[in-house]
DNA sequence: GCCGTTTTCGGCCCGACTGTTTTCAGTCG
């Protein structure tokens, strides 16, 4: 088993003690180990071979026992025992946004409903406002939530996607035969969700390359197999195709498999595949069409042809384009690692700056930050600053915008520091006016620089909260406040569109990680993609800038 | 269930909002 899946073990069984209602911290030690080993650098299995399981933190003699007997059976009993008392089904009803364990219980143990699919008829005839405690409004709420889950199911996040595909990608590239393979379909444009992993290769041994695949550990399954084509299921049930074509074909075939249908149907215009064969890079085949080469994440006819034909595409942002990341925790508040060590982590990355932006008082679950340890954090990240010129930390803030619009610090605090970043962290139901209005009016706040995740969305999980984008984008404009493009694949909010709105109104964006762990660093990447989706070039991206110019920007107003 | 110790038990992340109630339980960040 890898990392994740012992992780996602560990986190299921959290969930099943809270639906039992077992003791809280129990629960929160569950999810703890969880979130280590999600997190963890080294492979679980290399530390359970040298007996060194007991040493990550958060992991002690009966968590320890679990992973162990999961590494060396691929099971875990004690988890096998509470899925018999609490199903896989009702399991699934915590993904529904606002039912929580409680809930759940109560609409199993009156209702005895198993899956969602006994649970949306339950609600659709009504019962459930019958029930103690629940009532109209969650009845209603449960249908919304289920026709959110139906409308994503299957669909699988970038972040967990992508690291599956690159490596069955590279588990292909080892194979004598195989010449190339890319990652292709809606992966390789970069979508924040995909329905399936699609790869391309170049073969012309397809007996070997199926052997290899049937004998790769991730594959769950393999449900079909042609002579041009392999498809099935990898871990997390994620739906994996992969296709085999001649060396000739493979660079045409790139193109086409790429997409997106839309793109592919304009660019492919009465033209027959054939024709393009033994040609040695997409940039050839584009030409050959007619066309300048067009990034990916462009692919979705959306203006790129048009912009081709003009010779008008954009230089797209790049990951070794960002100079820092301007939205980090530490533990500080609810981030995992000290300042130094994430300070050392993005010398590691090549960082020219970083912005240690810790919650603020508003949020205390997270150890928000008030006034005191404010100016305390202040005063150890002056002496790391002193210590060397290296890298430079800047002093920040996740500020909370309150209900009104007003942020939760007065402007002599956040005048003190060098940036903040202010983000919605509560009230997510206002009225699309009251929502709108809450935001811009903390974008006049004078000392506002970057609002953070704007649209509150989780993906698979929540929709953004309901905002009237133009005016933000003006109000946005007029003080020269950034939007953060939030690389948490989770997020990836702002979304492509509006970031390409952003631009159009001359926003200029921020791309961060919002790491709370060094290891959350590197998901910037997903944000770099969603930037290039969104049309961006290392202009739009303040992180992009050099620092004087930066800090220029911050100071402002 | 984990951790740390003035070592084997006591502490561990809290407050606001929502929907159900009619004073509070449940959910969420």
């Amino acid at each position: 088993m890898t990392n994740r899946e012992v992780a996602q073990v560990l986190l299921k069984i959290a969930d099943l003690l809270e639906i039992k209602d077992d003791n809280p911290f129990k629960i929160r030690a569950y999810r703890n180990a969880a979130n280590t080993i999600f997190r963890l650098e080294e492979n679980i299995n290399d530390l359970h071979r040298l007996d060194r399981i007991g040493n990550i933190p958060g992991v002690g003699k009966a968590v320890k026992a679990k992973i162990e007997e999961m590494l060396e059976t691929g099971k875990c009993q004690f988890y096998q025992r509470l899925l018999d008392e609490v199903p896989e089904g009702v399991l699934q009803m915590l993904s529904i946004p606002g039912v929580g364990h409680k809930t759940v219980r109560t609409i199993y143990d009156n209702l005895g409903i198993r899956s969602l699919k006994e649970l949306e008829k339950a609600a659709k005839e009504h019962q459930i406002r019958e029930l103690p405690g629940l009532g109209r409004k969650t009845e209603h709420n449960i249908i919304k939530g289920l026709e959110m889950l139906a409308k994503s199911a299957g669909k699988a996040t970038l972040g967990l996607s992508m690291p599956i595909a690159e490596e069955l990608k590279d588990y292909l590239l080892s194979l004598d035969t195989v010449s190339h393979a890319s990652i292709v379909g809606s992966l390789r444009r970069g979508k924040p969700l995909v329905g399936d992993i699609d790869i391309l290769v170049a073969s012309d041994d397809f007996p070997a390359v199926y052997n290899k695949i049937s004998s790769y550990p991730g594959i769950v399954s393999i449900d079909r197999a042609q002579p041009d084509c392999i498809s099935g299921k990898l871990l997390y049930n994620i739906d994996f195709e992969v296709i085999v074509v001649g060396l000739d074909d493979y660079y045409p075939y790139l193109l086409w498999t790429t997409g997106s249908k839309a793109h592919r149907q304009e660019i492919f215009q009465n033209v027959d595949i054939k024709s393009l064969q033994g040609l040695l890079s997409e940039e050839q085949v584009y030409n050959q069409l007619g066309y300048p080469f067009i990034p990916a994440e462009l692919r979705e006819n959306t203006g790129e042809i048009e912009a081709a034909k003009d010779d008008k595409l954009p230089i797209l942002i790049e990951c070794q384009d960002l100079r820092g990341d301007l939205h980090i925790h530490s533990s500080w508040s609810d981030g995992a690692m000290k300042i130094e060590e994430l300070k050392a982590a993005c010398l590691e990355l090549g960082y020219e700056y970083i912005a240690v932006t810790d919650h603020s008082k508003s949020l205390p679950i997270s150890g928000g930050l008030n006034e005191e340890r404010l100016s305390a954090q202040a005063k150890v990240v002056d002496a790391l600053n002193s210590e060397s010129e290296e890298i430079t930390i800047l002093k920040g803030i996740e500020a909370d915008i309150l209900k009104d619009g007003q942020i939760d610090f007065d402007d002599e605090v956040l005048n003190q520091l060098d940036i903040v970043v202010a983000s919605i962290h509560s009230n997510f139901k206002l009225d699309k006016e009251k929502q709108t209005e809450r935001i811009i009016q903390a974008i006049k706040e004078k000392n506002i620089n970057i609002i953070g995740h704007l649209t509150g969305r989780l993906l698979n999980r929540r929709k953004g909260y309901e905002i009237d984008i133009e005016p933000i984008l003006e109000a946005a404009e007029k003080n020269r406040v950034a939007l953060e493009i939030n690389s948490h694949p989770d997020r990836l909010d702002i979304d492509a569109e509006i970031a390409r709105q952003a631009k159009e109104y001359g926003v200029k964006t921020a791309i961060n990680s919002d790491a709370h762990h060094k290891a959350d660093l590197h998901l910037i990447r997903y944000g770099v993609t969603n930037a290039r989706r969104g049309w961006l070039e290392p202009e739009d991206v303040i992180n992009t800038w050099e620092k004087d110019r930066l800090l220029d920007y911050l100071r402002k107003k």
